[in-house]
DNA sequence: CTTTCAGCCTGGGCGC
DNA sequence: TGCGCCCAGGCTGAAA
């Protein structure tokens, strides 16, 4: 399930990999991707692959007067974007994959063909989307990107003043922080101690100084461990994120806590697991 | 304004 | 071996 730094792991991996390519040509095998857009791609060149929120967002320059396009793919949960080179024998780019059963020839949903390879979208149940846009796609402009200079422990107090709801679905809001989901939520409450049932507005100026370094520590870390792995995402060249190794309470349930050795407790909020240890996080 | 919830999808895991 | 059932979960939009 990619979140920022599953996003962030295979932009910074595609931006290495694909920049300065030109399209030769897109195959759509998905009609809820609305084919025929992509066809004018055709002949644009990829500048450069960013993260935006949770979406990969490409930039394409046109040759002569044609104008600059974008492309943005939003993974979802199975969405992935894998670059598959030519110079690799066939076989070891499909061997590469192969064991990861989801990605396969039915996964396949669109293929951008470039000069000296293919990138390949694959999303097993079809919830990823792949737009085409004229202008950038800036996302949501009220979010606050939480690796920026703008997320500070002020600026998010300031968001979280008078917030009725509860501090773990809060996190996941993506008109507010841009790019936290399940995993990293559960993970960001416990490492600064906070109970995820707590209304954020209810947290005292203390309190939301941890959660901002704990946001800024776990998301820094994870990116650092190219994201987390368990049965869908991988990166860029269809290899797994190392952060599940790191993870102290997400899928945790009734095991020890790191801190404190009681159990591990999962409760759902807004249709959601959460995980967190009661005794660690008041 | 808030919160809740169905729907989108399909592979995988489970019980029988 | 295989069938039916349920779950995963980000996000949208409708309903309460």
């Amino acid at each position: 399930m990619p979140e920022l730094p599953e996003v962030e792991t295979v932009a910074r991996q595609l931006a290495q990999l694909i920049s300065g390519r030109k399209v030769k040509g897109i195959t759509v095998r998905d009609e809820k991707l609305r084919g025929p857009e992509f066809v004018q791609l055709t002949g644009y060149t990829v500048k450069t692959v960013e993260r935006v929120g949770k979406r990969v967002v490409l930039s394409f320059t046109g040759s002569g007067e044609k104008p600059p396009l974008w492309v943005s793919v939003h993974l979802r949960m199975t969405g992935r974007l894998i670059w598959c080179p030519d110079d690799a024998p066939e076989r070891s780019c499909e061997d590469m994959y192969a064991h990861r059963r989801a990605v396969t020839e039915k996964s396949l949903r669109l293929t951008f063909a470039l000069s000296g390879g293919e990138l390949r979208f694959h999303d097993a149940r079809r919830f990823g989307m792949v737009l085409l846009h004229e202008t950038p796609p800036a996302g949501d402009q009220a979010a606050l990107e939480p690796l920026s200079d703008a997320f500070t422990a002020a600026r998010l107090a300031e968001l979280l003043s008078g917030a009725r709801g509860e501090i773990k679905p809060w996190l996941m809001r993506q008109d507010k922080l841009a790019g936290i989901g399940n995993i990293y939520a559960s993970e960001i409450l416990f490492d600064a101690g906070i109970d995820p049932r707590r209304s954020g507005g209810s947290l005292d100026a203390a309190e939301v100084r941890r959660v901002h370094r704990s946001t800024v520590k776990i998301l820094r870390l994870a990116i650092k461990y190219c994201g987390t792995t368990f049965s869908d995402f991988q990166d860029a060249g269809g290899k797994q994120g190392k952060f599940q190794k790191l993870l102290k309470v997400y899928k945790k349930e009734g095991s020890p806590c790191p801190t404190c050795g009681g159990a591990i407790e999962r409760i759902v909020q807004q249709q959601r697991s959460t995980f967190y240890c009661s005794a660690c996080q008041h």
